[in-house]
DNA sequence: GTGAAAGCGCTAACAG
DNA sequence: CTGTTAGCGCTTTCAC
């Protein structure tokens, strides 16, 4: 197996070694028409026994566009994940690179930011940015944005988010159509979308006339959030027969404190969580879920991005978001009063 | 607000705004001796007014050493992120750039590599790959390669891993101590690290004279793995007292199978994991597990990568991973035969 | 302390 | 179909 050469071989070597201009080498790299078929295999035969690998960097800096895109996204949240690999392909199929960059508890947004504009990116993708508006605009200057997963008004960075209202209500439809009346959520306290969220709650139980019987609890994103919400909840004595959660960690939160209480899901209580990330597969019982298509979301982001560097207006895209029922929700059982008092706190 | 410039400033436009040359800017920027105080302040002051960035790959185009170190690793795996976090200050402690490169099943290792072939880094960080030796192996070629959070035997790789073996022989002296005796371990299958650690349970069982009550049942790295083989152990009858899983996420799977068998962890049953991933706290019970430092891990692998780079052996770090006991694990209860046996299947 | 010139590895425009 | 020439934006000698 060879050891890492000292030298990289560049276009020149490989056109030495051939016996050709280095213009023609490049030619047959790219693989644009200009080289007989018997020059483009030997070159090629060559450059492979070399080991010969363009170099990116000097070629997107002769181009006068750098064909490059950058990402900024959470390590620890499992959406930004399942987006980041959308993305990826999405890109590609838009004919640009990807350059990705993580935020961390020890990386800021800025910092993530900063190195994408030394990389000279053309344009970058935010995935559910935490920095206000005003600071996002400001990095404007430097490149166009386009910010998934949340909602942001200024005109100039384009937006590609899911109609977070709309996806509750299609949670609370659900719930109702199964007979259930009191319905709780729990709710993701200033994340972003979660306004929104709570809105479509309090909106789809006043449309169905249960305006008095619905109940938000102050939640948050984390699985924490949601076993605490719901610890409260039961504590409370008022004990709902559905809650829809601000997400599905938070999901996972509300159901593990059920189970460990004795209810049993959805037979007690059914629950449904919001995103579809990965996630929501890795728990115990299927969750029923409101679904963002993360595949969508990155093909908009991309199209959107794109049209801006074109000179176009970012977009400002509103998915609609679709349930999706798994194993989490049923009909209502009659209640025995106080039967399940005694649950472990 | 200032909207994206149609062209980005270079460095021969600010040394013009500046009336100085531009190598005289180039030193200012780079903060190297060589230009007097007021120039400096000039200069920095010009180049802020015009939004000026320096273009990272021209720089590193001109340097003769690209001075970035490339990493891959899974969207997927929530280890995986807290070590690309600790990466970036690793790397940017020992004065070089990190480009990432993610997998994910739409992206595979290849692919990952490949890019970071192209933006020419001088050394590789791989994440747990799940690469065959002799593909990796392969890609010595191009450049450095250090593996994390998986053996390797070929020489020319170097490697930092955790010592597996003794982690889970952690774990079972801990549950020992206890007063354990049944103890099952839920493996890993053919991931990376699982040979080792279902050798330190039985080695360690062994120690203990328990060699007879030592259990291996299959699993796997994720939740439902976990849920699944917790489910075989319960209908084969023979309940263990404990259960040492591959990772945190496959004891998630465990936890919950049991919980919902009507077992209470730990009363009747305790679980320990493996990692300490940053999941390990989004658990309802705060999960005893085998810790592996992401720091440290880090840390040596960029020290080991760059004396690679300087023509040094490629490091061969084994770490000593430590216990962290949380909620999970307690002395046995004695059991009442047959009490559970009615589990939920 | 400052500037002029050369060149990193590549592609684009042109000439042969 | 092939080769030559001129830079992309920057750093790096080496003069002044």
């Amino acid at each position: 197996m060879p050891q890492a050469p000292r030298k990289r071989p560049t276009l020149v070597d490989v056109a030495a070694a051939a016996g050709v201009s280095k213009a023609l080498v490049s030619i047959v790299m790219r693989g644009v028409p200009g080289a007989s078929d018997e020059t483009r295999a030997r070159v090629f035969r060559i450059a492979d026994e070399l080991g010969y690998v363009p170099d990116q960097r000097a070629r997107k800096l002769r181009q006068s566009s750098s064909g490059l895109l950058g990402v900024t996204f959470e390590l620890r949240e499992p959406f930004h994940g399942d987006l980041v690999e959308e993305l990826y392909s999405a890109a590609a199929d838009a004919g640009f690179d990807l350059v990705i960059s993580a935020v961390a508890p020890s990386r800021s947004e800025r910092a993530a930011i900063e190195a994408l504009m030394r990389e000279r990116v053309e344009g970058v993708i935010m995935v559910g940015p935490r920095a206000g508006e005003d600071v996002v605009a400001g990095w404007t200057a430097q490149f166009p944005i386009t910010v998934v997963a949340r909602e942001i008004r200024t005109p100039t960075v384009g937006s590609v988010r899911g109609d977070d209202a709309a996806g509750v209500e299609l949670a609370v439809d659900h719930l109702v159509a199964l007979g259930h009346a009191d319905i709780a959520h729990v709710d993701g306290g200033d994340a972003p979308g979660a306004d929104d969220r709570r809105d479509g709650f309090r909106a789809a139980m006043a449309r169905h006339r249960k305006k008095g019987r619905a109940r938000v609890v102050p939640g948050g994103l984390h699985h924490a959030d949601g076993a605490q919400a719901m610890r409260a909840i039961l504590d409370s004595g008022r004990v709902p027969t559905a809650v829809v959660a601000f997400n599905d960690e938070c999901a996972g939160g509300v159901v593990d404190t059920l189970i460990r209480a004795g209810f049993s899901v959805p037979t007690d209580i059914s629950v449904v969580g919001y995103d579809d990330a990965r996630l929501a597969t890795r728990m115990a019982e299927p969750l029923t879920t409101v679904a963002q298509d993360a595949a969508a979301f990155a093909a908009h982001a991309v199209a959107g991005l794109v049209t801006m560097l074109g000179g176009g207006t970012p977009p400002r895209v509103v998915e609609s978001p679709h349930l999706v029922v798994r194993a989490t929700t049923a009909p209502p059982t009659p209640r025995i009063p106080d039967s399940r008092t005694n649950h472990t706190r």
